[in-house]
DNA sequence: TCCATGGCCTTATTTTAATAGGTGAATGTG
DNA sequence: CACATTCACCTATTAAAATAAGGCCATGGA
C-alpha cells in the first residue's frame, strides 16, 4: 500500500486542476486514460483524496477582510459550546487548538470591519468561556494555498 | 453583473463536490444541464472560481505536524528575499502580512518535529533579515474548510 | 515450475459535456 | 404602442469522456 512517483504526480495535478479529465491526466502520467482513473479511484477509496472542491476568490465575492483571532477560554466545561458556534459560524474558515499563550487560534474572513466587529462581539466574545481574543488583521497575502507537501514521499 | 440565489447555491455546491457533473447541479439548481454549465463558465469567466482541486488528507500522507510561525523582519529591504523563499518552500502553505507584533504569519505542514525544527533553523531564521519567530504547535484541529462564507450575497 | 495477483492495455458501451437552434420574458427605443 | 434586442433558458444533436469487460504480462509465492 505504498504511494509510488506516479501517484504523487497525480495528487500534484489534482490539486492544480481537480477537474483535469481522466485522458488528461494519463498522457501526463504516461499511462492509459482507464489506468489514471483506476490510480484516482483507489486514492480516493485509501482516504488519501477525501473530495474535490472550486476554488472561489474571496476577494472577488467582496471577501476583503482576513483575520486570525486567538482565543482564550477559562475552563475545560465551556469547550463544548464554543466549538459548536465555531462549526456554526460560516466566518470561521479554521479554529485549532494551538500550543502557547492562548488555547484557539482561529482564521475568520468577511467583507468589513464592521462585519469583524460584530463577529468578535456578537458571536466570539459572546460565547462563554470566552475571557480573551486578540486578533491579528491580515494586511495582504503573500502565499495561500491547500496543497501539501508532497517531496518528502518521493522514492529513488 | 449581480450574483442571484442560484449563482450562490452553484459556488456552495461546487465547493462541496468540485468534480460533480453539470446533470447533478442542474437537478440542485432546478435547471437543465445547458443551462447549469452556462452559469459555471460565466462564474468561471467573472474570475468568482479560479479553479478546482483535489482535497487531500494531509495525516493520511503523514503530515501529521501543523504550526504557525510568527516571523519578524527586521529591515524591509530584506521583503524580497524573505517572499521568494515563503514561494520556494513546500511546507509553508499560507504566509500572511498581518497587524500586531510580528510582521508575518506562517501556516506550515510537515512529517515530524525534527521536520519542523529543520525548517525554522535551517530555511526561516536562515533567511537575511528574519529577527525572531514565534511558533505555535497545532495540537488538534476543529474546523478548517476553505468555503468562504456567502450569506452576505443573498437577495431576498 | 506453476499459479495467483496486480497493474496495465485495448475495445466496446454508456454516460456526460458541448454545441446549435429556438422560445419567451424583460428591456429599451423609434 | 409596436418593435427590436438581449438574455437566460429550453430541447435536440453531436462529440467527448467515463466506465466496464476481457486479455496480456511481469512479479512474487507455493
Amino acid at each position: 500500500m505504498e504511494l509510488d512517483n506516479l501517484d504523487i504526480k497525480t495528487l500534484t495535478l489534482l490539486c492544480q486542476r481537480g477537474r483535469m479529465t481522466w485522458a488528461e491526466l494519463a498522457s501526463q502520467l504516461g499511462l492509459s486514460a482507464p489506468a489514471a482513473a483506476d490510480r484516482v479511484k483507489r486514492l480516493e477509496e485509501r482516504g488519501l483524496i477525501t473530495g474535490y472542491s472550486a476554488q472561489l476568490d474571496a476577494e472577488a465575492l467582496g471577501l476583503t477582510l482576513t483575520a486570525f483571532i486567538a482565543v482564550t477560554l477559562d475552563q475545560p466545561h465551556h469547550r463544548e459550546g464554543f466549538l459548536a458556534e465555531v462549526q456554526a459560524t460560516a466566518e470561521i474558515l479554521e479554529c485549532h487548538h494551538v500550543t502557547g499563550d492562548d488555547d484557539y487560534l482561529l482564521k475568520v474572513r468577511c467583507c468589513h470591519t464592521r462585519a469583524l466587529e460584530a463577529l468578535i462581539t456578537h458571536r466570539i466574545k459572546a460565547i462563554a468561556g470566552v475571557v480573551k481574543t486578540r486578533t491579528l488583521i491580515v494586511l495582504s497575502t503573500v502565499k495561500e494555498t491547500q496543497t501539501p507537501p508532497l517531496g518528502h514521499l518521493k522514492e529513488s
